[in-house]
RNA sequence: GUGGACGUAGCUCAGCUGGUAGAGCCCCGGAUUGUGAUUCCGGCCGUCGUGGGUUCGAGCCCCAUCGUCCACCCCA
C-alpha cells in the first residue's frame, strides 16, 4: 500500500461495521440532553491559539506541546480546539449568552491534541460535552452527574465508578498549593523525577503519581480538604447528600485534582477498571473563574467531557446493545427490464410506506449470488423480479426467515410488504 | 517527549538454524432449468510497511524511517 495515502498518525476511520456503536452512543445522549433540558451549541474547530492560552493555561502540556497550532495568512496563531469548553465559553459571552441568563448546553464532535496515540487515546478524538452556566449552587453539579449516570444505564455500560472531589475556591486552593508545595519541597530527594518537575509547574498533580515508591510521602502530604473554604466546605456536603439521595454511589478522592487550571469546587470523573491505563471515561468540574478570566461577566459555570472512543470501547467490552441497521425488504432483479421495473416499484413501494427499508441488488449478477446478498443483508423479505414477473406483472415475495414464497401484483406490493413487515 | 513489542493477501495469521511466499475467512464462478444454510470443486488476491546495508542469495540478519499496539508523561 502506497504510504501516502495512511491517515495521518493518531487520526482513525471509523467504517460502516462500526458506525453503529457510535450512532447508539450519540442517540442516547442526545435524548437524555434532551430530557434534562439541555440544548444544543455548535461551535467552531479553529479558535485562535491565545483563546486556549489563557482558559487551560500558558504552562500546562496541553498548550505548551500537545495543540496543532498554525499561522492563518495575516500572521496570526490559530489552533484546533483540544477540548470543548473554551469555546463554548467563548461562544457564549462573544453571543451575549450570559447577561442575566441560565443556559444548559451541550455539543457532540471532535477534539484534537498531538499526544502519542494509545488505546482510547488518539489525536483527533470525540467528546460528548455539557456546560451549564449561571447555576452558583451544587444542586447542577448533581444533576449534571445525575445525567451521566443516566446514560451509563441507558447504554448498558455498568464498570464505571464515581470520584469526586472539592478543589475549594481559586484562593484557598492558592494557598493550598503553597502549603503542598513547602511540604514536598522540604522532602525533595524523595521525589522522583517527574515529580520533582510537577512541583514547579502544578504540584497537586504530585498527589495523582501513579509512583508506587511515592504513596507514603503522598499520604503523609497536607490534605485539601483541611484548606477547604468553609463555602466550598458547605457546597462539597451538600453535593455528597444530593448523590446519596439519589442512590448514586459515588468514592471522594481527595488525589482528584485535574489537570486543567480553571477548574474550582466540584471536580469528578467517572473511571473503568476495563480499560488499561485510559481509565477516565468522563470527568468535569466546576470553573467558576473562567468566564470572567476571558473577559465575560462573573458567571458560575460547570461541566463535563466524555471521551467517546472510550464510551465505544467500554460498550463493546461490556456486550452492550447497539442496534445494526438492516433492510426490511431486498430486490432481487434480473435482466434490464426487470432492473428497470424494481427500481420504479421500489420507488413507488418507498413513497407509499415511507418508513420501510428498502435495499436493491442493482448488481445485475446470478439470482443465486442476489439471494447470499439478501440473506446476508439481513433483510426479512426478499422482492423477487425476473422476466416472467414482470411479463405478468407480479413480483415473487419470498419470506427470507421462514415462509411461503408467493406472487403480488405490482398494485398490491406496497400494502402486501408494509402488511407482512409492520403486521 | 521516554521505554518496550510489532508491521507478510481486504481480514485473522503461519513461514523451521537466511535459499526467490502459504492457510482460513471474505469475494467471484460451478455442482440440473430463475432462489439464501451446510458440503464439495475451481478462481481472484501480495513490489512480505518504506528506504538503505550485509550476503552468491533476505519475509527472515543490521541500520534508518514511517505506522500500530502497550506503558510512562500528560489528559477526556
Amino acid at each position: 500500500m502506497s504510504e501516502n495515502i495512511e491517515p495521518l498518525r493518531g487520526m482513525n476511520d471509523v467504517l460502516p461495521a462500526e458506525a453503529h456503536w457510535w450512532n447508539r452512543l450519540e442517540s442516547v445522549a442526545r435524548e437524555v440532553f434532551s430530557t434534562y433540558g439541555y440544548r444544543e451549541i455548535r461551535v467552531p474547530l479553529l479558535e485562535r491559539t491565545q483563546l486556549f492560552k489563557r482558559a487551560i493555561g500558558e504552562h500546562t502540556d496541553i498548550v505548551e506541546k500537545e495543540m496543532f497550532s498554525f499561522e492563518d495568512r495575516d500572521g496570526q496563531s490559530l489552533s484546533l480546539r483540544p477540548e470543548a469548553t473554551a469555546s463554548i465559553v467563548r461562544a457564549a459571552i462573544s453571543n451575549g449568552l450570559l447577561h442575566n441568563q441560565k443556559h444548559r448546553l451541550f455539543t457532540i464532535g471532535p477534539m484534537f491534541r498531538g499526544e502519542r496515540p494509545q488505546k482510547g487515546r488518539y489525536r483527533q478524538f470525540y467528546q460528548i460535552d455539557a456546560e451549564a452556566f449561571g447555576y452558583a449552587g451544587p444542586e447542577v453539579d448533581a444533576e449534571l452527574i445525575l445525567l451521566t449516570a443516566r446514560m451509563w444505564r441507558l447504554l448498558g455500560i455498568s464498570r464505571v465508578h464515581l470520584e469526586i472531589n472539592s478543589l475549594g475556591t481559586a484562593e484557598a486552593r492558592a494557598r493550598y498549593r503553597e502549603v503542598l508545595r513547602e511540604y514536598f519541597q522540604a522532602r525533595f530527594d524523595q521525589l522522583d523525577a517527574d515529580s520533582q518537575r510537577r512541583l514547579q509547574g502544578n504540584p497537586l498533580r504530585i498527589l495523582d503519581s501513579k509512583n508506587a515508591d511515592m504513596a507514603a510521602l503522598i499520604a503523609g502530604a497536607p490534605s485539601l480538604a483541611d484548606h477547604l473554604d468553609e463555602e466550598s466546605r458547605i457546597h462539597f456536603e451538600r453535593l455528597k447528600s444530593l448523590l446519596d439521595a439519589a442512590d448514586v454511589p459515588y468514592t471522594v478522592n481527595p488525589r482528584l485534582v485535574r489537570g486543567l487550571d480553571y477548574y474550582s469546587r466540584t471536580v469528578f470523573e467517572w473511571v473503568t477498571d476495563a480499560l488499561g491505563s485510559q481509565n477516565a471515561v468522563c470527568s468535569g468540574g466546576r470553573y467558576d473563574g473562567l468566564v470572567t478570566q476571558l473577559g465575560g461577566e462573573a458567571t458560575p459555570a460547570i461541566g463535563w467531557a466524555m471521551g467517546m472512543e472510550r464510551a465505544v470501547l467500554l460498550m463493546q467490552e461490556l456486550g452492550c446493545e447497539a442496534p445494526v441497521e438492516t433492510p426490511d425488504v431486498y430486490f432481487v432483479m434480473a435482466g434490464d427490464q426487470a432492473l428497470a421495473r424494481g427500481l420504479q416499484l421500489a420507488e413507488q413501494v418507498r413513497s407509499a410506506v415511507p418508513n420501510l427499508k428498502i435495499e436493491t441488488d442493482l448488481s445485475g449478477g446470478s439470482f443465486k449470488a442476489q439471494f447470499k446478498r439478501a440473506d446476508k443483508s439481513g433483510a426479512q423479505l426478499a422482492v423477487v423480479l425476473g422476466d416472467d414477473e414482470v411479463v405478468r406483472g407480479e413480483a415473487s415475495v419470498k419470506p427470507l426467515r421462514g415462509g411461503e414464497q408467493k406472487a403480488v401484483s405490482f398494485d398490491a406490493l406496497a400494502a402486501h410488504l408494509e402488511a407482512l413487515i409492520q403486521g
